[in-house]
DNA sequence: TAAGGATATTTTTTT
DNA sequence: AATATCCTTA
């Protein structure tokens, strides 16, 4: 596939042909959902290389996840083929990494900088407190984090803070200037400096910032309306009279608030770019009208926003689905039978998704997805670095890079443990202080620290040593010769097969995977000449800006994530649990706690997830549902009621009465033949369980495992398998067992899904 | 100093 | 329910 610029109006209806062709001025593009707005910027960087013979490397576009940048990288590929590449298509964090690796020494940042991530942060904030000699239970480091994290979304330093009325504004600032100093002091930067420091790179140094304009002809920003107050003065600095800047967004989908995202910026891009041109996208190519009826239904009630309605050719298509359970466990097994249902009718598993609101709903839906034996996988934006063990031979990697990394360094000194306790540790922090200098280099020094015994000098001193060894290991080779080295020289690899158990072993096998998914990243990328970076240090980079290599998954899988996760994605089918008050919405945005702002970021939030779907909508929800191990009792959802009945198949009615929904979810049941048995579970789902990686995470407490996988059933015995109900043992054989289900017949299925009565 | 148990605290969403 | 933190004991 090549690009051709006659082709396109074959391609491309009206409104999207006129903003590919749009010349220099700036463009707005409002894009409703599924209404081809990643076709509109990716024709439009095409016709700008192939028919107006503009220089990829001079163009640049913006979007809002690496997911995104890498999908519209593919996309470009298969337009422009090699020239794809040379355009700058990244998030707007890994941009501003990307330039401050580069120029940030003018404003006194290392080449070899380290992003902290979230809990980084964390450990950071807690030693600047305690530093400052604030008592632990007084300050919440987690608040005064989110506090500066706010801030600096807003492009304030801490001297604004000290003067907005906030009570307590003098004590964020004084810890705002602590917490920016430490970051210094450990060459560290955090997602909010990614674009402030850039910020402040462009204003201290005019002429890199001359470089920039120069370089970025073209600007396309994707999911403008999720853009923040700094994001903005930045392209304002990049384009100020907004030639060339072309923003592509829809204000009903903006569900980032929280996190400093403005919808304002899309609403004022005309009064700040004179001359703006605007192009609305109102046809939707994805759903059905019955859903884009649904989803207008609870968009509607928002106050302001710019009235569009989506259309579509697509027909109506069939009505929402409904389930009504009794608990949220039942919520989830009802879910996967239906999604078992679908599967049987052949529909592609990765077709299917399930959303929820809060990541914790996440753990019961995956115990029924493996306890139905169907293929999942959790959509999660960084799960695997985040585990302990990963974390912690990044530190190890990280101190290589960047020996001044504090944090980095108390994280490992003891781990494996080597003797330097809390104690220890507590003195040497303590030298560091007063010398001013870094962890490690306390440690070299440790025959200077008052009260460590000769022993504990030993110790330290080796410790400084095996940050030395690895940085040198590192100095020398590609990514995954230093990971596969701080996994050795660490000592981790020997503790953990020492210790021996399942637990360990298993880490351990992580950190493996680390090592190959190192060495598979130095494979994939030749160093890039301009950066003078080593290898490592770009796949530190990487790894923290970016989230699980884990897009390599085998084999069609049912998708589960986070509504927020699901922008941007679409799927044949869309199971949408939850859908209680104070889950989804969620209790934040309501009442007592929230400002109506956030019920209506809730109510976007419903939008996008019902958009995502193509053909099938599945509403569901549990009468009662455990939150913070209590049990508690939920109304369905508002938006549950703003959806027309009809929409549901009930014909002539005004309004949904929760009765009705039980009554749907019954006749849908009872409509796709759940219980039937066509020899589908035997070939593909339960053999597909007894295959799958158990998660690392989750190791059940030992009684109820010895429970769990070594019932002592016999025939004649009743017991409970998730799917089919209780039945009664016929036949014992090794770890199967032959059991007759009432309705469902003669079954042999492994004893590890079976439950005593 | 390490390990294990009791107790407090937490969860909205993520670059 | 699951974790982080504190506290006791060996």
């Amino acid at each position: 596939m090549t690009f051709d610029r006659a082709t396109l109006p074959s391609l491309l209806n009206r409104e999207q042909l006129e903003a590919v062709l749009h010349g220099e001025d700036p463009l707005l593009v409002l894009a409703g959902a599924g209404s081809g707005k990643t076709r509109v910027i990716t024709y439009r960087i095409a016709d700008l290389v192939r028919s107006r013979g503009v220089p990829p490397w001079k163009i640049l576009a913006v979007t809002f996840t690496n997911k995104a940048a890498e999908e519209m990288r593919e996309r470009l590929l298969g337009l422009l083929g090699e020239e794809g590449g040379e355009v700058w298509i990244s998030t707007f964090h890994a941009a501003g990494a990307r330039i401050l690796r580069r120029e940030g020494e003018a404003i006194g940042l290392p080449r070899s900088f380290v992003v902290y991530d979230e809990s980084d942060q964390l450990s950071l904030m807690k030693r600047v407190l305690e530093a400052a000699g604030y008592e632990k239970r007084q300050i919440s480091p987690g608040v005064v984090l989110r506090r500066i994290d706010a801030a600096k979304n807003h492009g304030l330093g801490p001297d604004d803070l000290e003067s907005e009325d906030e009570a307590d504004g003098w004590l964020v600032a004084d810890l705002y200037r602590r917490y920016q100093a430490a970051l210094r002091e450990a060459g560290a930067v955090d997602f909010g400096d990614l674009l402030l420091r850039l910020f402040e790179l462009f204003e201290t140094a005019p002429d890199v910032l001359e470089r920039y304009r120069r370089r970025f002809e073209y600007v396309l920003v994707d999911e403008f309306q999720d853009t923040n107050d700094v994001q903005l003065r930045l392209l304002r600095m990049l384009k100020e009279d907004g030639r060339g800047l072309c923003a592509v967004g829809d204000d009903d989908q903006s569900i980032y608030r929280w996190r400093g995202a403005n919808v304002e910026n899309l609403l004022a891009f005309p009064e700040i770019f004179p001359n703006t041109r605007i192009i609305k996208l109102e046809q939707n190519y994805r759903s059905t009208q019955i859903i884009l009826d649904a989803a207008h239904a609870v968009i509607a009630k928002n106050p302001h926003r710019m009235e569009k309605k989506l259309w579509t050719r697509n027909g109506p298509g069939e009505p929402l689905g409904c389930i009504v359970a009794r608990t949220e466990r039942e919520e989830a097994e009802r879910v996967v039978d239906r999604i078992r249902a679908s599967l049987r009718r052949g529909v592609d598993p990765s077709e299917i998704a399930v959303f929820y609101r809060t990541n914790a709903q996440s753990r019961v839906l995956e115990e029924a997805f493996r306890l139905g034996g169907v293929p999942y996988q959790v959509v999660r934006g960084r799960s695997f670095y985040e585990r302990a063990e990963v974390k912690d031979l990044v530190a190890y990697l990280r101190l290589a890079v960047h020996p001044h990394s504090d944090v980095d360094a108390a994280r490992v000194i003891n781990k494996p443990a080597r003797g330097i306790g809390a104690t220890t540790l507590g003195r040497l922090q303590a030298a560091a202080a007063d010398w001013g200098v870094s962890l490690v280099e306390v440690c070299r020094q440790a025959a200077q620290v008052p009260g460590l015994s000769a022993a504990q000098q030993q110790r330290a001193r080796a410790f400084a040593d095996l940050v030395g060894r690895i940085a040198l290991a590192a100095a020398e080779g590609a990514a995954g010769d230093a990971a596969e080295a701080a996994l050795v020289l660490s000592g981790l690899e020997a503790a953990y097969l020492d210790e021996g158990t399942d637990e360990a072993l298993e880490r351990l096998e992580n950190l493996r995977e680390f090592v190959g998914a190192a060495r598979e990243w130095d494979a994939r990328h030749q160093p890039d000449p301009d950066d003078d970076v080593t290898p490592l240090a770009a796949f530190l980079e990487q790894i923290a800006l970016l989230g699980d290599a884990d897009d390599r998954v085998s084999g069609p899988k049912v998708s589960l994530m986070t509504l927020h996760a699901s922008k941007g994605l679409e799927f044949e089918e869309v199971y949408l649990t939850g859908m209680e008050e104070s889950v989804f919405p969620h209790v934040r945005a309501l009442g007592l706690f929230g400002a109506p702002e956030s019920l209506e970021e809730e109510r976007r939030l419903c939008y996008v997830g019902f958009t995502r779907a193509k053909k099938r909508l599945v509403l569901s929800l549990a009468q009662s549902r455990y939150i913070f191990g209590e049990l508690r009792f939920n109304a369905p959802s508002r938006f549950l009621s703003d959806v027309p009945p009809r929409l549901f198949g009930l014909e002539d009615q005004e309004r949904l009465r929760p009765a009705d929904l039980e009554e749907i979810d019954e006749v849908e049941d009872a409509a796709f033949d759940l219980d039937e048995d066509d020899g589908f579970e035997d070939d593909y789902v339960i053999d597909y369980a007894w295959d799958q990686r158990p998660e690392p995470r989750k190791r059940p407490k030992p009684p109820r495992k010895k429970e769990r996988e070594a019932p002592a059933l016999r025939a004649g015995m009743p017991a409970r398998h998730a799917s089919f109900g209780v039945g009664m043992i016929e036949a014992v054989d090794g770890d199967k067992v032959s059991i007759r289900f009432p309705g469902v017949g003669l079954k042999r299925v492994m004893i590890r899904f079976l439950e005593p009565v």
